[in-house]
DNA sequence: TTGTAAGCGTTATCAA
DNA sequence: TTGATAACGCTTACAA
């Protein structure tokens, strides 16, 4: 950087001087404070106009004990996701609810080998609380975490111990039954899965969900096979699922990066969809909608569970009152694949 | 939450009195300030472990003047495109190196309608620096931020104000120019375009490498579709090209997602690829990779762009002489597209 | 309702 | 090499 003296920041004094009243006065005028006198204010507001004054944050921390940031937390492997429209869309909708308010979103990759400086970091006061989008099981400290400040996990965390957790999340259970329903009315009696992983909330309740709709229906579990819910997972899937001779009419993808996956090896093997064999999954992202054919799926609202993490947070920081599970509502997509 | 007492941080104080020393020699140690004796060091190591003591940020950066945070900068508008894998990938390239550094990054989605608001913050010395990843050219407020506190952009800006930025970014132009080759070189002699935005500087470059490839071979410039590099302006794109009746045996996308779009149309249409017209691309994310047919392309090294962009910033805070642009390389993926 | 003054936990200057 | 001591810019009792 060059050494030019930057323009010096005008600081709470200059504006006390320039309004002809205390620091203390402008002070209150900045935080909203009650008891102050209309004229007092505008003749702050006047003058932080004029100055351009702009509350230096680090002092402001240090006086108040506040920091007015949370720190969005996605340990190393979840950070591999980053590019999974799931994870950036929620990402993005934490970022704008927080663009409408005082707070600021530090982004933290925590490295899997050094979980005590990110918890170290977290729990020195550098935040007010913290959001953990974490794609694993390895949950467990940040559950633990929150016995020190507020704690917002996107998905239910899997870890039993601690205290219970506050959390965002659909219903994955009933969205895969509802959705797996969907191929059982259009006929298909032999439906298999491709799941998530084990270790992952996720990945666990849409396998249930296609159970449970099995189940309903009286029909039987031919055949389970698991990938990490890419794309690639779901086409190696396909052709384990291809390879071992097995017989199915029907497929439920537990995500659609899968399912698009999955659709290319079926496309490679000459196998037609929907005429030879039916496809529902969760999520519509772009690999729902521009899959051949267009998938019938669930669609997840994933802006708003970014935004309603956010909000959750910063209610629980302001003391207030939050229900500890908070269930985004999921819609029914219906298009030709079933 | 909890009116519990939080567990008191141990302060820079307490580590002095437990060491015997003053509080200037704990922070000299804490900064690895030469000119310690090595009995001094050892005793505030031993306390510092023990009190498990970890500096307070608002403090230090009241007192140095210096934050130890950037800010990674969205406009609004470009905020739509989060969850496109360049972008995604490019923010989590930033966020992995700066996890191996003590900075931390904030990340900013600036409104449209309130420039002034994070222009203020930036300036406010709220971060050391700022990375601006901007899609499209309404990026002349931060070209002038560059005045104030260091600032790399995320490909070239547009803008021609202000100082010269510094930037990091491919060579477009010879990446589309070389990928349009291999269309010739399979013998395509009417090659369409399926161009970026104009306002974009990838946008113009793309369209420039494409001609040039063109006027090389003698070939004529058949006709040019304009998206703003997703898959539904891909599709849009194609079926103008397609309505328009105009003939072509090759196209040039100048994105992996609008390839994409218009890939499902040319299906719908019957249109076979690469038999009846060839097809390449530039990006080499699940979008190329997982098309039918798979797309001949070029890969960018996006995750290492956001480490370089942070790497170059922080060089700039610390003072060193950094190239303004700086040039990452590309790949070119063979497929069976063109 | 407003002002005074005492911190908040560091770093930085200056003497010793 | 070390230690006092004065900032850093703001919030917050407490007094007026």
């Amino acid at each position: 950087m060059t050494t030019e003296m930057s323009p010096q920041a005008p600081t709470l004094e200059m504006v006390a001087a320039a309004a002809g009243v205390s620091r203390s006065t402008v002070s209150r005028v900045v935080n909203a404070s009650p008891n102050v006198t209309a004229e007092a204010i505008a003749a702050v507001s006047r003058a932080i106009d004029e100055l351009g004054y702009v509350p230096n944050r680090a002092a402001r921390i240090l006086a108040s004990r506040r920091t007015f940031s949370i720190a969005l937390v996605i340990p190393e492997n979840t950070a591999k996701f980053f590019a999974d429209p799931y994870f950036a869309t929620v990402i993005q909708g934490v970022a704008m609810y927080l663009s409408g308010t005082e707070y600021t979103l530090t982004l933290l990759i925590a490295a899997e080998n050094d979980a005590e400086k990110t918890r170290r970091y977290l729990q020195a006061g550098n935040v007010d609380g913290a959001i953990i989008l974490s794609h694993h099981s390895d949950d467990r400290s940040y559950v633990a975490l929150a016995r020190s400040i507020p704690v917002v996990f996107g998905g239910r965390p899997m870890s039993a111990e601690g205290p219970n957790p506050y959390y965002v999340d659909v219903d994955n259970v009933e969205a895969s039954r509802e959705i797996t329903t969907r191929l059982i009315a259009a006929g298909r009696t032999r439906i298999v899965s491709i799941a998530g992983p084990a270790n992952m909330g996720a990945g666990l309740d849409r396998l249930e969900g296609w159970q449970r709709a099995l189940k309903a229906a009286g029909l039987p579990e031919v055949r389970i096979e698991r990938g990490d819910f890419t794309p690639a997972s779901g086409a190696d899937a396909m052709r384990r699922l291809l390879d071992s001779g097995v017989d199915f009419d029907g497929v439920f993808a537990a995500s659609a990066q899968m399912a698009s996956g999955a659709l290319t090896v079926l496309h490679e093997r000459g196998i037609r969809v929907p005429e030879d064999v039916g496809m529902v999954t969760i999520d519509n992202d772009y690999f729902a909608q521009s899959a051949v054919p267009p998938l019938t799926t669930i669609e997840q609202p994933t802006i708003e569970v970014g935004g309603k993490m956010a909000s959750v947070l910063l209610r629980l920081i302001d003391g207030e009152n939050v229900d500890r599970v908070t269930m985004m509502p999921v819609k029914v997509i219906e298009r030709t694949s079933a």
